[in-house]
DNA sequence: TAGTGGTCTAGACCACGAA
DNA sequence: TCGTGGTCTAGACCACTAA
């Protein structure tokens, strides 16, 4: 409406949108004939714009009664980073560098960053705190073609918001976690019993073509529950 | 086109599925008014087929140059049970019931499962193998009164599977992973040493409004690494 | 310049739900 | 019976792309 130049689908959806917005689940939204009358369009244009708030979740139609409401969807756990993760749950969240360079990619890490062995990456190794103790060890490898000059800008505190600057947030990501005992470097870092049980996770993140991150992270048992939330729902 | 009585947006969106499903993406579709022409029915039809074939994913729009066959979404995990989950790993996944009966829930099952603390829940305990050693051991609980007779009809192979028969399929779960010792009782069923790296997982697994089940699974940590797919994309 | 998708009009008839 | 969303028509003009 503020703006004469918008669509007018575009009108009558943000129109709608801003109504039922705050709106609990079920409130009855405006009915097609009733947009057509105020913004003098046809319907098939205010159609256009409800079907985009169906699509998006935000509406669901009842035949023969009217558009309503939807109740909010849920939705799979987002790709997150150390950083976000731990404000998440509320804790502070600390980082020690204990050793970023460039380096050489080996098989492994060169296969899942979709690289040929020997290209440069960026290693970037973490003691990560959280409420001032020790959360778990992540090592980092960023393909480095990627992120020109990322090691000489100074390190970031969250590394998926530095990527957002970037375009680059990982938006998909695959994942895997299993149990361990651990060794005896990490029971010195992690300031646990050599042999205590740990939380090894293992991440591809991805955005769009593009393999962006891989890391292999080990978690203090005593201190760290993953959760996830799987598939997607109305 | 093989039933005259199907809508005609249904017919076009099905003629176009059928052409370009097995092509590979960037393949170009019909064109919108070769349609028009092809099925004799307005353009507003014709888009209305190919919206929803852009919606679902299958086909993408470029102005000015056509609509072409998009490359498949990634797509976050999917909500498996564990015979699922061992037939995709191509592993042969047997169970032994240890405990199959009618219990009054618990203060953290009744919460986990939405219900009142002495409601009648399904306690099913099972030892789970797969290609004949044991993987884990699983502790499921069932909201009874979504399961009349449940208990009585006999024991199902796949508890999706059966649940899917009564609609009831999850869809949606909230699961947590961690690392521990396993116990005693833990090693002796999964044939390791007291002490030995287990995964514990917990899923509370919904179908709509409803929480269908709650479980606990303890996982030998050298057999089983949990895979996840996360976040959605293009 | 010709073809494409994007937007939009001004109607129409239908099945369904509620009163 | 009346209002709702679902489907459909037969056009129109636009911006953009590719030849």
């Amino acid at each position: 409406m503020s703006d004469g130049r918008a669509l007018k689908h575009v009108q009558v959806r943000e129109y709608v949108r801003s109504l039922v917005t705050g709106t609990a689940p079920g409130s009855p939204a405006p009915s097609e004939r009733e947009l057509v009358h105020r913004f003098g369009v046809a319907r098939m244009t205010v159609r256009q714009a409800m079907d985009a708030l169906v699509v998006e979740g935000l509406l669901e139609r009842i035949p023969g009664r009217g558009t309503f409401v939807a109740r909010p969807r849920r939705v799979a756990s987002r790709v997150t980073c150390y950083t976000e993760e731990m404000t998440r749950r509320g804790m502070l969240g600390e980082s020690q560098t204990l050793l970023a360079r460039r380096e050489q990619a080996g098989p492994g890490v060169a296969r899942a960053l979709s690289l040929t062995e020997g290209d440069a990456v960026i290693h970037w190794r973490r003691l990560r705190r959280a409420d001032g103790s020790p959360m778990c060890i992540e090592d980092a490898y960023l393909n480095e073609v990627l992120l020109p000059g990322f090691l000489q800008s100074g390190m970031p505190t969250s590394l998926y918001e530095a990527l957002e600057l970037r375009g680059l947030r990982p938006t998909w990501a695959e994942d895997s976690v299993n149990a361990d005992a651990c060794t005896l470097d990490e029971a010195a870092l992690l300031e646990v019993e050599q042999g205590s049980a740990v939380l090894r996770h293992s991440r591809r993140a991805i955005s769009g073509d593009k393999v962006i991150e891989v890391s292999r992270t080990v978690y203090r048992a005593d201190r760290f529950t993953l959760w996830v939330q799987l598939g997607q729902e109305s």
